[in-house]
RNA sequence: GGCUCUGUAGCUCAACUGGAUAGAGUACCUGACUACGGAUCAGGAGGUUCCAGGUUCGAACCCUGGCAGAGUCACCA
């Protein structure tokens, strides 16, 4: 018989489901795998650490669940060395830990500086994520990507992987054209230093103004005999003229505007390498880039490498005709090139991949984009997080991207998330209903200076230390309220509620943090060892097993894409502590021994608290 | 119309992936040691988990059929 004895205390949990295992094996004469061994933590209401579902077990037993739970739970205490004690109600079998077992578990944790990361696996994955257009700033949508993937990126290196976070820029095309069109014909040579905006704002100011006079056109030539003749000859019945005109505003604009026509031939210029039009082009987008760097240093995030689409734009091609080659695609009459992937898994459609014409589509971009990431970093995975608007590209990218063969395909991701609305309703530039990026931040972080003047506190600080909290709290509330939603849920962003600092918010997390290296201060170099404390109370058994669960949830969280589990998991804890902390003094404990364990208890749910939330990007202050 | 996603307290979100009496926050009401920091804690009230069937010891979760909302079905990006 096998004996569990001494061993890493980090191991509890595979241990116990490997003796429930053993003990079906040896008492029932079923095989199960440790693994599926149904472990879950105690409620709080009945007494235990740990709970086996032991439903399972009943056709092999032939007996109750009672019975079985009974047998069970001798087994193990029998067997393993940290079950002290067990019961059993109804199906459920609560095993509890003994207290040594707990105090060595603690000693472990807390003297592990990187408690809850894993080891280098040395493998590679790379995060895509922002990846904006270049001719409007950021706003609400681009930041719930830039946490997604930032978050996402730490917690995967959090679980041992090598990151690397790059970015597309989407700095050509169309859009682009209208900002440059504008600000040359209307411009009169303003720049962001003479005006005084925020660079990347006045390059939007400048796409706003191109929107603004195409409808001022678009209205006046509604007006016209050609646009009352193509009204009567078009139109669907029972069409009203406004519907008519608002259905064929993208006709117009590529066919009868000659702002249209200029900014067309603006692009047409642009990629016959004009030297005019790229100069401005360049000029343009380093305001851009300028601005947006601004943005991204406020949120504290950076990238290891930028792809710039003017760069990548032809990528693909080669692969595309090798492909054809290789009978993975076909081409019409026409000499387009397409994909028939109706035979996958879940079927898909056809699906172009090169136009008649030779010229790219989004898709051959992004096949040879992703070989070219390849090349640069040996990827074993891609992570991609764009919004859910996408999700059938993706499909259709990873599975040509399979049937390609390319080594990294079985690691591609699409972390895809739903878009955020406001609460009056969907997100809309041309109605001005964006909220902007740069404001927001400023917003979150001038609630928390309110809050901070009405409670009186840190009135001693110097300014620029008083600044950085406030900035790490405000960030704080911003970020978190984001992050706390589950990616793939459409999410309503509420302005008033993002800026809440009480209840389950960033700032709470943070205040439960403050809170520990208050106590600490105060401790100085009060004793440490707790070898000799010997009963743990409830709340700090609960804090403890919260404590051992951090590095599955960096596992999980990581492994699934999904940082809100992340950010809920601080929630608990931070939750947990706010009670322990009510329910029991730790520098006034009854005994040395007490006030020591619960010193280094608190100090280890700071290390975690600390530890978690910077792999969703919040930073803790030391006061608040 | 086809396909995909979503639907849980008034509102914003959880629910360890099929487990015990579905939990938090918020808003509302009530309370907390002359305070290891009250950005905290405790209590009250708040539920037909969109609806109807099915699967089983057990369903918010899986299956079938509906309903509602969103997205997508371009030689656009």
């Amino acid at each position: 018989m096998v004996q569990y004895t001494k061993t890493n205390s980090m191991d509890i949990l595979p241990i116990l489901q490997q003796g429930v295992a053993n003990a079906v094996q040896a008492l029932y004469g079923m095989e199960v795998g440790a693994e599926s061994v149904n472990m879950q933590s105690t409620r709080k209401e009945f007494e235990g650490d740990y709970t086996v579902v032991v439903f399972p077990y009943t056709k092999a037993a032939r007996k109750k669940p009672e019975a079985i739970g009974e047998e069970l739970g001798a087994y193990l205490k029998e067997n393993i060395e940290q079950v002290q004690d067990f019961n059993v109600i109804k199906g459920f079998l609560n095993l509890v830990l003994s207290d040594e077992y707990w105090l060595t578990f603690l000693e472990d944790a807390s003297t592990n500086a990187t408690y809850g990361r894993q080891p280098r696996n040395g493998k590679v994955v790379l995060v895509e994520f922002s990846s904006p257009n270049t001719n409007k700033p950021l706003h609400l949508g681009h930041i719930r990507n830039i946490l997604l993937g930032w978050s996402s990126a730490q917690l995967l290196d959090a679980a041992g992987y090598d990151v690397k976070k790059v970015q597309i820029v989407n700095d050509r095309g169309i859009a682009i054209c209208k900002s440059m069109l504008a600000w040359r014909k209307f411009g009169k040579a303003e720049t962001p230093q003479s005006s005084g905006i925020k660079s990347d704002h006045f390059v939007g100011k400048y796409y706003v103004m191109f929107e603004q006079k195409f409808q001022e056109e678009y209205r006046f030539w509604q007006h016209s005999e050609q646009a009352g003749s193509l009204y009567k000859g078009r139109k669907k019945e029972e069409q009203s003229e406004a519907e008519f005109f608002k259905a064929f505003k993208n006709t117009y604009f590529n066919e009868y505007s000659a702002l249209g026509k200029e900014a067309r031939e603006m692009l047409l210029a642009w990629e016959a390498n004009e030297k005019a039009v790229r100069d401005l082009w360049k000029q343009m987008n380093g305001w851009v880039y300028d601005g947006f760097e601004e943005t991204y240093e406020k949120l504290g995030v950076d990238f290891d490498k930028l792809y710039y689409e003017s760069d990548t734009y032809l990528l693909g091609k080669e692969s595309v005709q090798q492909g054809l080659k290789d009978a993975i695609f076909y081409q019409k009459e026409d000499g387009s090139i397409w994909a028939d992937l109706t035979d996958a898994k879940p079927a898909l459609d056809h699906k172009i991949v090169l136009r008649s014409d030779g010229t790219s589509v989004y898709m051959t971009q992004d096949i040879g984009t992703a070989q070219l990431r390849y090349q640069d970093f040996g990827t074993d995975r891609m992570v991609y997080v764009v919004a859910d608007e996408q999700d059938y590209h993706f499909k259709v990218l990873f599975e040509i991207l399979k049937r390609m063969g390319e080594p990294y395909a079985d690691g591609l991701h699409h972390l895809s998330y739903g878009m955020v609305d406001l609460p009056s309703g969907k997100m809309k530039s041309r109605e001005g209903t964006v909220v902007d990026a740069d404001d927001l931040v400023a917003e979150v972080i001038a609630e928390a200076r309110k809050n901070i003047e009405e409670r009186g506190e840190l009135v001693d600080m110097d300014k620029p230390e008083l600044d950085e909290i406030l900035r790490k709290i405000g960030l704080a509330a911003l970020k978190f309220f984001i992050i706390k939603v589950s990616p793939k849920k459409r999410m309503t962003f509420n302005p008033q509620e993002s800026v809440d600092m009480q209840g389950q918010t960033g700032p709470y997390v943070q205040n439960a943090f403050v809170r520990i290296q208050s106590i600490l201060r105060k401790a100085g170099n009060a004793s440490r060892n707790f070898s000799d404390y010997k009963t743990i109370e409830s709340g700090e058994k609960e804090l403890l097993a919260q404590i051992y669960a951090f590095p599955t949830v960096v596992q999980s969280a990581a492994e699934s894409y999904d940082p809100s589990e992340m950010a809920n998991y601080c929630y608990n804890l931070a939750q947990r502590f706010h009670k322990f902390y009510h329910d029991y003094s730790v520098l006034r404990a009854d005994s040395e021994e007490a006030k020591a364990f619960r010193l280094e208890l608190s100090r280890t749910v700071a290390n975690v608290l600390e530890s978690g939330m910077e792999m969703l990007g919040i930073e803790m202050p030391e006061r608040m």
